[in-house]
DNA sequence: CTCCAGGCATAAA
DNA sequence: TTTATGCATGGA
């Protein structure tokens, strides 16, 4: 068990601010989480958070993952004093932050995502771990899936898909596994590569247009400069930045901002 | 019944 | 290059 004081870290807001779909409510303050294969079991009273894993497994794992060692005070006090919308976005989630998503999960889930809501892309990616996820066992013993493969689901066929109830998105997942699996397009490069290429190059992939892609450039990639621009969001620059959002103000880190503003809107609305 | 949810692919202008 | 349209599903 590993025990810890953070600062600008709410296991609440993390779990709720849509961009993992592997987050459970276990109980008060406390979720297990699924990412990269592994299972976990998190929960905070106060700064304190109590990672139920080794000393190696949370160094290894779990720092990256909720990227601990970023300076998130310093995110916000970039926040414009005279900036009233986003004053209280921050305040809202004071506690946020950008996981480091697996990057092929990450594509799948944000597929899926498109003309969706959160609830049923959750349903979604539980149906799609069950049926297709490799069989894992917790420290307690205790059965989880982890996500299924490239190759397990590139070797999927559309009928396989239809109990998950993907819609229109079946044939984007498979086409993309596809593709990936045949090398046509080649994840491990697209992880040494800067925003504005891994962006389009994700953007080959089938079911994968700019907004998907910036969200997998800033939930895997961790490119925090990815700003994408979903529903939500382009309803907020319209009501409150009429002459387009501060980009510039927050050059190198206005993923950060966006994800504050998702999850104002998210728990405002 | 209609409308909408973290859009995308495709065709047409 | 930008702009329209169909697309699966389920909940409000």
């Amino acid at each position: 068990m590993i025990e810890r004081e953070i600062a600008d870290f709410d296991l609440e807001q993390i779990a709720r601010s849509g961009q993992c779909f592997r987050f459970r409510e276990l109980g008060e303050k406390r979720y297990s989480v699924v990412a990269g294969g592994k299972y976990i079991e998190v929960c905070q009273e106060g700064r304190l958070v109590r990672f139920d894993c080794s000393e190696e497994t949370f160094e290894s794992v779990w720092r990256g993952y909720f990227d601990l060692d970023a300076d998130y005070g310093r995110y916000k006090r970039a926040v414009a004093k005279r900036d009233q919308y986003l004053q209280r976005a921050v305040a809202a989630g004071c506690g946020l932050r950008i996981l480091r998503q697996e990057l092929w999960e990450t594509i799948v889930c944000f597929i899926i995502s498109q003309q969706n809501n959160i609830g049923r892309i959750t349903k979604c990616v539980e149906n799609l771990c069950s049926l297709f996820g490799e069989i894992c066992y917790n420290r307690s013993g205790q059965v989880y899936n982890a996500f299924p493969t490239v190759e397990r689901l590139a070797a999927c066929t559309l009928e396989e898909f239809a109990p998950i109830r993907l819609g229109y998105r079946a044939r984007y997942i498979l086409s993309a596994a596809r593709q990936v699996v045949s090398g046509e397009v080649d994840l491990e490069a697209v992880r040494h590569m800067d925003y504005a290429h891994a962006r389009t190059e994700l953007m080959r992939l089938s079911g994968v247009g700019r907004k998907v892609a910036e969200c997998i450039c800033l939930f895997a990639l961790h490119h925090i400069d990815a700003f994408p621009i979903d529903t939500h969001i382009r309803q907020v620059l319209d009501a409150h930045y009429p002459k387009g959002f501060p980009l510039k103000r927050y050059r190198g880190f206005a993923g950060v901002m966006q994800q504050y503003a998702f999850y104002y809107e998210l728990v405002t609305n």
